[in-house]
DNA sequence: CCACACAGTATTGTCTACAAACCTGTAGTC
DNA sequence: GACTACAGGTTTGTAGACAATACTGTGTGG
């Protein structure tokens, strides 16, 4: 997720994808304060570089950073949640349609590798890596589609569908399943545009079917909603 | 364009808005070194000031970062000129969507007058102020629809398309014409949402059809094509 | 005369220390 | 008894200095 972050500094981007999977895996829950000087100690480095890591995660909206007040993990609305699907729907569709434009042939196989690895890693349990690599499937498709621009956009669009569906879902589910991402694979490798975007926009709609975007149980996203209510009258 | 990012550090804010100026009216081009101490020197400020606004730029795709190399004004291919614009008319439409989807009355005289300050920096032919309102209308518009997300989406497209209009326009137009925006708004007047959203794409379309897309010459992305040519070859 | 290696210079990356702002708890006053 | 003002402590923001890295120019060897 983190990993492909040019730059001589590794670990910053080590940082940003610890938190990152800590937000994904709900041990950071939203609206947890993240203190600088803590974060420091933890990760054994110099507060700058905990700096720049939050000003990384706050780009990719997974915390908020008020001015003087420090960084908390961000707690998107259902709206947001809502817009970032829609947007994802067209942006990953775009991305399709490009990679299919390309020659693209030796593409399969890497694809297909990584979906062994996403197998592997549910088969064994490992969460973490069972969410990284949901993740990274969609990602690795923007880098086959040779945008740079594209990627960027998708990295910051997964990055805060793994936020909402770490705030969001109704069960334990993971966030993709590997299955739909076989269906993909299959659909790309017939090379049929419309019929591989039209998968790609069932398996986006099926992963936003697992979430409750109906409830209006907020978690808390402002103390004074969660306590007094949208009309501003004492319950 | 910057000036609305949150932050008690006003000054940053301000030097992403000289330098992203300077590059929307080719007063900076694309490939141009931007060392550190000198940018410091000039706003009179710390060197760590600019680099978290260089941090910034960079993520609104306006300036490459090369670590251990410095900064350097963006060069975005034709490619990612035309992904920047397709994905646009997405986000626009759904910007408009979730405008009209709003109760809305109060925001059209908002619109007016935003409008009108268009039309007086045109009219008195004060270019600098034209662009940062050409892009600001349609940042108002995603402000409107009351989604951060959306704004901030658009807000590094309408970044990018500045610099892909600065790169690629074939003549001295402006960004937006205000006529255009003023169609815009009497279609978002009217409440008819399809109808509304395609007005926005027209207009995006023909921003976009005033740009050199169709031609190889990309001025200088790299040395070395620019010297020896794609097939390798001295021509 | 050309190619390679080396050293000097300049620029970026990182860390540590200081100053400013905010929040919390306490004392004083109406 | 409750509200306001103030002080202490904590946390963030900023600046300056040091170390690492990359580029440019010169010298030497083939």
């Amino acid at each position: 997720m983190y990993s492909d972050i040019e730059g001589a500094a590794k670990p910053a981007a080590e940082i940003c994808e610890r938190i990152w999977l800590s937000i994904a895996e709900r041990r950071l829950r939203p609206g947890t304060r993240l203190k600088e000087e803590q974060l420091a100690e933890i990760f054994a480095v110099s507060r700058a570089r905990i700096r720049q890591a939050l000003a990384v995660l706050e780009g990719d909206g997974l915390v908020t950073i008020l001015p003087n007040r420090g960084a908390f993990v961000a707690e998107p609305s259902i709206e947001e949640a809502r817009d970032v699907f829609h947007v994802r729907k067209f942006i990953e569709a775009r991305v399709i349609e490009r990679l299919l434009a390309r020659t693209g042939e030796a593409d399969i196989p890497r694809l297909e590798a990584h979906l062994e690895e996403e197998r592997a890693a549910n088969a064994r349990g490992d969460t973490s890596a069972a969410i990284r690599l949901s993740g990274g499937f969609h990602l690795l498709l923007a880098e086959l589609s040779g945008s740079d621009f594209l990627l960027r956009v998708l990295h910051d669009l997964v990055s805060r569908s793994s936020l909402i569906t770490a705030v969001y879902r109704n069960r334990d589910g993971h966030n993709c399943g590997p299955d739909d991402h076989g269906a993909l694979i299959r659909s790309i490798a017939e090379k049929d545009s419309p019929r591989a975007q039209a998968t790609m926009r069932e398996h986006l709609d099926h992963v936003e079917a697992e979430l409750d975007l109906d409830t209006d149980l907020v978690p808390a996203a402002d103390l004074r909603q969660a306590l007094i209510g949208p009309t501003g009258m004492i319950q």
